[in-house]
DNA sequence: TAATCTATATCACGTTCCGATATCGGAAAA
DNA sequence: TTTTCCGATATCGGAACGTGATATAGATTA
């Protein structure tokens, strides 16, 4: 229940994360995780694959301790997406706190 | 595009906006048009309908001009959903402009 | 009685969500 | 070397959601 809300959240949460340094998968998930949003892995890499579809992030692999993993970072367009709508949130902010 | 990120937006909107005073469907697709938030009616009346389900908003009708309209309101539910949307927002704010 | 206006409702189809399950690739154990 | 295990990514199938287009309905105007 208020997940229709807070799906949204998670995704700028994901790019604003990618924006600040290299995020994979399972990390995604447990950061979140430490935030309150519980998603589970069908719900993530298909948003991560879309995301990468719109050129909003950019993927490379790399092997860690044995293991691939795929770190995905935002791209330029991706950076300025952000920025759309980091603007977008401060205005509804300003709406929904003010009386 | 974005619109994924959005989405969740326009409901917070609405919610907002119910909690403020009755709203109606037309109205709602004007005033969230104003904010550059476009949706269609084929959007906007399945989700009243099911945040009107969830209990988060009732619904009541009014003859006005003529024309039947059905006003919504938030119920005491979806006044308490508001506020932790607002508190999870300012959360996210909080974490998405800090350097 | 037809056209128009305001307003809500629904249809059909594509997309997205999501738990469950499968798969992958390398390391270590056997 | 092959089997097992583990971190990690991928996919499946059904349900839910999003959306433009279209329908419906009542009142007013022509």
């Amino acid at each position: 229940m208020l997940r229709e809300f807070f799906l949204g959240f998670i995704k700028i949460h994901i790019l604003h994360h990618a924006a600040k340094g290299p995020v994979y998968g399972l990390w995604l998930i447990e950061e979140l995780g430490r935030h309150g949003y519980k998603l589970s892995p069908g719900t993530l890499y298909p948003v991560l694959h879309r995301l990468q579809e719109e050129k909003l992030l950019k993927t490379y692999q790399e092997n860690v301790g044995g293991k691939i993993r795929k770190y995905y970072r935002t791209t330029s367009k991706g950076t300025r997406a952000l920025s759309s709508i980091r603007e977008k949130i401060l205005e509804l902010v300003g709406e929904i706190t003010e009386s």
